[in-house]
DNA sequence: CCCATTCGCATACAGTGTTCGCGAACCATG
DNA sequence: CATGGTTCGCGAACACTGTATGCGAATGGG
């Protein structure tokens, strides 16, 4: 009778306690979609594609995953699984930018995880104990809760921004931006671009920011 | 003969100088879309939909553009034209700020925007009058021009990042993630969480930390 | 007037996420 | 050991999607 499944793959039971047995794992799907799309990106990432990888017909995917959308969730978690947690040292600014850098390593190994972390946050049991070990940092911090969590968003958000922005800068994207920037500047109505973009080509890249901006971005939340 | 056709839309001329007239414009097909991923989210711009409105085939939109990316960056730089660009009135914090609030409501008016500027950004006429706009505001500061290139990046994206997040918390998925963490919770392994969850219900929430934020990480990038 | 060129679009193709239904596998119970 | 109740695997089908192709209609310069 009542149905009622749970509304989180996070709270449904992996196997049924009675009946056949499944063949496989969440864990088996998840890397399997993981390396995929490693590989060949998200958009390659369809039921059919993971299935016949894993071997078996696409509709015995959904056994394991109500929707695409849970099993982009599940990915999304197991990457959390690959962070290094530890002991808070008692500078919480420092234990944080840590994260940080661990989280922009990560995202660099998965090319997908930017998009995945902006367009479709989840918490997962992995997710679950980054979360308690940012808290477990801030544990003497006199802030609200809510900034905390804030903050706690605000570490992977600017993270996948950062990581995407220097992909963005590497892509073949880049090429057409460029191009199309040279033709504005050529155009001559926006003075301010084209000294930029002949301020650009002599000058040398400078350092990388993103300490320093994680750093003031979290002081910002937490005050 | 020879093809190649410009890689940017920007760049490709809207009506060709010969031959039978276009019956449309890029601007009344991008205002169409637009409109229908105010109402009903982005995935539901599909190029018959977008068609069917305007009252054309599905195949005619390629003549307008050659992708239906391409459409979707028509509609995000269409959205850049929301902006009103005072002149710099000399205190660039100042300016920048008032241009994130108004990406914010922007966005606010516009649900789709966020995931459009995160992960696809995109350059067309209005965002580079955007740029200028921020070059001019910055004119007169010591950074490096790659430093305020970033620092334009970030305006955009911090703010979705704040806008979508402060969705996420009003959402039907807000439910779910917060039963999902009361469920952790009552699980007894994770103390922390199980006290931000105790503390949470009582306390009011705390106030707007956007300006704040947005202010610091732009005084992280520019030094 | 003619003709090169572009526009509108019906049709088709390959691929997508998801549902349905049935046979096979399993375990607890009789 | 047999019998059910339950779950699993999955072939087939459905409603979509983005996009390519080809052809008739419109257009304007020579």
């Amino acid at each position: 009778m009542a149905e009622q499944q749970e509304p989180v793959i996070w709270m449904r039971p992996e196997q049924a306690p009675v009946g056949r047995r499944a063949e496989r794992s969440r864990a088996e799907i998840t890397a399997a979609a993981v390396e995929l799309a490693d590989r060949e990106g998200l958009e390659a990432v369809s039921m059919r594609r993971v299935a016949s990888i894993l071997g078996t017909g696409a509709a015995s995917l959904y056994r394991y995953v109500a929707t695409r959308d849970e099993l982009l969730d599940l990915m999304t978690d197991s990457t959390a699984s690959e962070y290094h947690l530890p002991a808070p040292s008692g500078d919480w600014q420092a234990d944080l930018l840590t994260l940080a850098r661990q989280a922009r390593q990560i995202m660099r190994r998965h090319p997908w995880l930017p998009t995945m972390v902006m367009g479709r946050p989840t918490l997962g049991p992995h997710g679950i104990d980054l979360l308690e070990h940012v808290l477990d940092v801030l544990a003497d911090h006199p802030a609200d809760p809510a900034c905390k969590l804030e903050a706690f968003a605000l570490i992977s958000g600017l993270t996948a921004l950062f990581v995407q922005n220097e992909r963005a800068a590497t892509d073949t994207s880049a090429t057409r931006r460029s191009a199309y920037l040279r033709h504005v500047a050529a155009a001559g109505s926006h003075p301010r671009i084209t000294a930029l973009l002949a301020a650009c080509t002599s000058d040398g890249n400078p350092g990388d920011r993103f300490d320093v901006v994680v750093v003031r971005a979290l002081t910002g939340v937490l005050g």
